[in-house]
DNA sequence: TTCAAATAACACCTAAAGGTATTATTAATG
DNA sequence: CATTAATAATACCTTTAGGTGTTATTTGAA
């Protein structure tokens, strides 16, 4: 199970937002700390902000802070700003339309695995994951402006 | 939780061809009951055919026989043979490297979806879920050779 | 009132998955 | 031995997710 790139990043982002939820962040602070190339980060910065889980403030000292009840949300919330559906409520096959009479052996054992999926998804808050000033993250990789 | 349409693809196609693990199979078979576009099919079942999970007979009155053994191998295995790998073993957050200095809290519960999903793939074989006559797939679309 | 530091907007580029097109090869059969 | 019906091989096209580049706008402060 690997979620989209940007759905990954849409996390990342509000894990590490969540740490301090009065501060405005910059795109440059998330940069330095998150990995993310630089000018994708920024254009998801301006998707999330149209998304009611953080706001932005513009002009100088400007940045991003996350939304109040942002801590509550769940991380299926998160990544339907995104505009995705991680789970999807599709068949094992990929028919458009059920293709069997019956429905197949395999049917009911996937729809376990993805409410398993959806559960798990919707019922964890941000506020659960959310990191702390101690528990940062490390930089792997050189992060270079671009 | 969506597999690729190649995953798809490679699934429709071997619990079909199970129904008779004897017969051998022509592209326009599969075609006509499986909605798969005509020659992705084509290039899917060379490539199926270099994997082991099935076999290929060329000429007049060619096609393609399901391996013998191939009732017994699992739903995962024949992703594996489209070359992919639907669970991974990736950070949530998609880090290279673990990115906190302890697993975070979200490490664990994301640990058990994933091993939900390789369990049902893994444990379930073709056999538990091929189809048969009765339960032949509907021809949804109007598919059209091209 | 100008400068600097931030976000916003828009357009474009790249890589990978999915899908097509054409030609070559194989082998049964009249 | 030519025909025909199948797979094999190779190359190309299309769509989409991911990523870049450039310019405009906002706003605090020297
Ligand atoms: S019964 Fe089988 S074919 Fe029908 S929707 Fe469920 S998984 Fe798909
Ligand atoms: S602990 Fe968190 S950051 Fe580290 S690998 Fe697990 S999910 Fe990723």
């Amino acid at each position: 199970m690997k979620l989209s790139k940007t759905a990954e990043y849409a996390l990342r982002i509000m894990n590490y937002m969540a740490i301090d939820e009065q501060k405005l962040y910059t795109t440059t602070e998330l940069f330095e700390n998150l990995n993310i190339p630089f000018r994708y980060l920024r254009k998801l910065m301006i998707k999330l902000s149209k998304s009611e889980i953080l706001t932005s403030v513009q002009g100088k000292h400007g940045g991003y802070r996350i939304a109040r009840k942002s801590l509550e949300i769940s991380l299926l919330e998160i990544i339907h700003a995104t505009g995705e559906d991680p789970v999807g409520n599709v068949c094992f096959f990929g028919f458009e339309k059920c293709a069997f009479v019956e429905k197949c052996a395999i049917h009911e054992k996937w729809t376990l695995v993805r409410d398993n999926i959806n559960q798990v998804l919707s019922k964890t808050t941000l506020a659960e994951i959310k990191g702390s000033e101690s528990t940062s993250f490390i930089k792997n990789n050189i992060s270079i402006l671009t």
